[in-house]
DNA sequence: TGAAATGTTGGGGCG
DNA sequence: ACGCCCCAACATTTC
């Protein structure tokens, strides 16, 4: 047997971590990470042991009220199918486990006779505290864990303000950001070294016993709009880069055309990298780039925010909105969730997304600001639909959206940004196709009154407004005004 | 990564 | 020619 062997870690980051092994097989714990190119756990372990154990484990538990929703279970399925076959290709294979993740590893290693662990970090609060306790398990074991970034551009505890705390407001920390050094994606890892002879005694479990998929099939939207893995993730980003990214700075806007790369679901899961995403679009010069580019890095902003403030999945982080005085009742929330509030480009953003288990993100600012500001049901409820029904579910983006919506979240939206759904229907969705689309029951109005079919006359089979949004936005500006007046401890 | 209210300006009609 | 009004267009302020 050789002696120890150094590995450094190839985070690009330069946080360099020393990885200690002295046998010869490790497991590669994947996790959001679902991928063979860019992959910093899976290249590291390959280079460096003889055999690999390539583990899932589907552990819902442990993330406690945060457990993939319906929508992402969907796609885990496909995306771990579509994995399990790159790694058979490459020589290997794909490992499933179901229950807590902790006893699941400990059996697997014991089993497997591993003396390492090889993964990439999670950022999210459940799964950073289970994993320190996980890393501190496996010390008193003597199995060695070796960790990577593979899911940020960026480290988020290295990454402050002159005064040495976290910025809170999106410019400052972008300027900041634009200092990071950057690294090139890794190349995808072609050749894996076999499973352990003993692999046969891994009690892997097979794909259809963690029953992500649905047991009736309301699934048919889904299948029609998406091809999971890595290689369409890889496909989509080449030819967004090919052509949409040059009008991405306009076209981004605008829900009845394909202005976006649809990437989210790809990234969530890891099926593509965000280095890679990156390495792609800087190719090009030009103002839809960039602006795709900082797109990107909202995305580092809110797992970011989500790290330094890791109470905001359920809490605003501004503490006065605690007071906030929501209101809004159950067949509201149903009406917004079935899409049936009367207001068509709101309808048409949560058809969308309950078909297809996604929606643009110009219409997720108008379906959430009218949830909130509207409705004002609390944006809780709002980002607990959101997470069972999108593909893409994100519980940093998640978290951020909501609260930069409700004016509760860093660099948020001023709470008085009150978005008027006829006009923003009117100005995003100049022609109606968008509506249409998704309404089809009022797509023979007038593009004239495609936004405000009650102005039509005309004798629909489709909802009057649910409120008047005039005096909804009215009521929400009183009210916040009310919380102003608190906070400031004046009467009330 | 708003909208609505309010203010300002300037041209044209008209007495 | 002048003052006055109206109003559109644009700018600024406020919510």
């Amino acid at each position: 047997m050789a002696g120890p062997q150094v590995i450094i870690s190839l985070d690009p980051s330069g946080r360099a971590e020393e990885c200690l092994t002295e046998k010869d097989t490790a497991v590669v714990w994947l996790r959001q990470d679902l991928r063979m190119g860019d992959q910093p756990a899976l290249a590291a372990a390959a280079r460096t042991h003889k055999r690999l154990v390539p583990l899932y484990i589907w552990a819902p538990d442990d993330d406690g009220e945060w457990a993939p929703g319906a929508a992402s279970r969907w796609w885990l399925h496909d995306s771990l199918k579509s994995l399990r076959e790159s790694l058979e290709v490459a020589g290997s294979g794909l490992i499933l486990r179901k229950g807590e993740a902790l006893p699941s590893l400990l059996d697997v290693l014991k089993l497997s006779n591993a003396s390492a662990v090889y993964w990439n970090v999670l950022y999210e609060p459940a799964a950073r505290k289970r994993d320190e306790k996980i890393i501190r398990t496996l010390k008193k074991y003597g199995v060695e864990v070796c960790s990577f970034n593979g899911s940020l551009l960026s480290e988020p505890a290295s990454i402050l303000n002159k005064s040495g705390t976290p910025y809170l407001v999106y410019g400052a920390y972008w300027k900041r950001f634009l200092a990071e050094q950057i690294g090139t994606p890794l190349p995808e890892v072609r050749k894996l070294p076999p499973l352990p002879a003993s692999s046969k005694h891994l009690r892997s479990l097979t794909l259809a016993d963690l029953a992500l998929k649905p047991k009736s099939s309301w699934d048919s939207g889904f299948t029609e709009t998406w091809r999971v893995g890595e290689d369409a993730a890889l496909k989509k980003l080449v030819s967004f880069c090919g052509g949409n990214i040059g009008d991405y700075a306009a076209s981004r806007d605008v829900p009845g055309c394909e202005g976006t790369s649809r990437l989210s679901p790809h990234l969530h899961f890891g099926e593509i990298s965000p280095r890679q995403v990156w390495a792609a679009a800087r190719q090009h010069r030009g103002a839809g780039a960039s602006t795709y580019c900082k797109q990107l890095v909202w995305r580092e902003f809110s797992f970011y925010l989500l790290h330094h403030h890791p109470r905001i999945a359920t809490e605003p982080l501004r503490l006065e909105f605690k007071d906030f005085p929501w209101k809004g009742t159950a067949s509201q929330l149903k009406a917004w969730q079935r899409g049936r509030t009367g207001y068509p480009i709101v309808d048409a953003g949560m058809r969308e997304l309950w078909h297809t288990g996604w929606m643009h993100n110009r219409v997720r600012m108008i379906v959430a600001s009218f949830l909130v500001k509207d409705l004002r049901i609390h944006w809780l409820k709002g980002a607990k639909w959101f997470w069972d029904t999108l593909v893409d579910a994100n519980l940093a983006n998640n978290t951020q959206g909501w609260q930069w919506t409700s004016g509760c979240g860093a660099d948020a939206s001023p709470f008085f940004r009150v978005f008027n759904p006829v006009l923003q229907g009117k100005k995003f969705d100049p022609n109606g196709v968008y509506v249409r689309r998704w309404v089809p029951e009022i797509a023979r109005l007038p593009t004239s009154k495609i936004h405000a079919p009650w102005e039509s006359g005309i004798n629909l089979d489709y909802p009057k407004p649910i409120v008047d949004h005039g005096s909804a936005r009215f009521a929400a500006l009183k009210a916040y005004d009310d919380i102003k007046r608190i906070k400031r401890g004046g009467p009330r």
